[in-house]
DNA sequence: TTAATTTATTACCATAGGTTCATATTTGCT
DNA sequence: AGCAAATATGAACCTATGGTAATAAATTAA
């Protein structure tokens, strides 16, 4: 809890009050390894804040190939955007790639949030912007890069997050087979 | 400007003061078809609001290929949300497919507006949230479509744009190419 | 209406990346 | 430490899609 008033209290004043508020509708969570948050055709619609460890967003395919949407480590919103926004079923899971903790807030309180300190409006619009732009950057890359540049982009903008992932999540968040990502870093060494 | 304040009236009450600084902010422009409203390269930081008519918002790489971000028809946003949002030189250009009728607002002053009027914050918020979703779950497409997948899902999910708009541009939104949409469209008439 | 230009299709070959299956290597568990 | 499970790599082959180039069709401009 503690974590996610430090991160609010980087963008804005808290109040007593506010603070309260959010004590009442945060639910914190401790995740071990593997363990799934949210599961694929649930129609939860809840906001997770990463405290610390790592999860990971992705949808799962009939033949059972994964996609990965997102990883989101300390500090991090993840959620299903589909489940949260729209009508349409959920078909996104969420689980933790390694122990972590997190504070779950459901949506319909954060509305509530939204009514009441009108001040998390701006805030969250702003959060909006900036991850609106990184998906946009993400489409691009997506459309124009091959496989190798896009795991070199990857390398190069997510480089906390290499250590922790295994390679063939890397893989299905950038679109390739595990692989065609071994073929990719044993070419990478020899250059 | 009237179609800006019947998108907004549908979502909230407009005072006259505020019909009034919007009237001050946004420029209305007409655009032939094929003219470029954003080049690439430029820094402008400015929000397009699509009377009528239909606009795109692409990105050109070195060899002269061009990949589709957006597409836009009346009463949707369009921008370069990497350029409004970070500081990122721009890589996006936006240019009108048709003849067309845009507003355009500088970010400068949606911020000012934002502040005077905190309930578009709200609409932003809102905006934003379906956005977000409907770009997540491109990505999705993107990852585990093939390209005759991803076809028929634009033609089911965007039926009033497919007859406005050339196949290679389409190509392009998918990320494949002309003769490959090409290919894929003869096998549909063949079942 | 005709010529010029843009867009779409077709065909043929090339290739990046997928598939399959086998083998290392690493990690986690007791 | 030692075994099992998970992850990574490797190699051989395959296929969807790209590249190139030529032609056809459609749109635009004159």
């Amino acid at each position: 809890m503690k974590e996610l008033l430090d991160y609010f209290k980087n963008l804005v004043s808290i109040s007593p009050e506010i603070e309260n508020k959010l004590n009442e509708i945060v639910k914190e969570r401790n995740l071990v390894k593997g363990e799934q948050i949210l599961a694929d055709n649930s129609s939860k619609k809840e906001h997770i804040f990463v405290v610390s460890g790592c999860l990971r967003s992705f949808y799962k395919t009939e033949d059972g190939k994964e996609h990965t949407l997102q990883f989101a480590i300390k500090n991090w919103w993840i959620s299903d955007y589909i489940t949260l926004y729209t009508d349409k079923k959920s078909i996104v899971s969420i689980e933790s790639l390694t122990h972590s903790k997190v504070l779950i807030i459901d949506n319909s309180n954060v509305e509530k949030f939204y009514q009441e300190f009108s001040q998390f409006e701006i805030i969250q619009r702003k959060n909006f912007e900036k991850r609106i732009a990184a998906l946009q950057k993400r489409i691009l890359s997506l459309l124009a890069l091959t496989a190798a540049e896009k795991y070199s982009q990857f390398i190069e903008d997510y480089t906390e997050f290499e250590k922790i992932i295994p390679n063939y999540q890397i893989a299905s968040y950038l679109g390739i087979t595990p692989q065609s990502l071994s073929r990719i870093r044993k070419e990478r060494i020899k250059n």
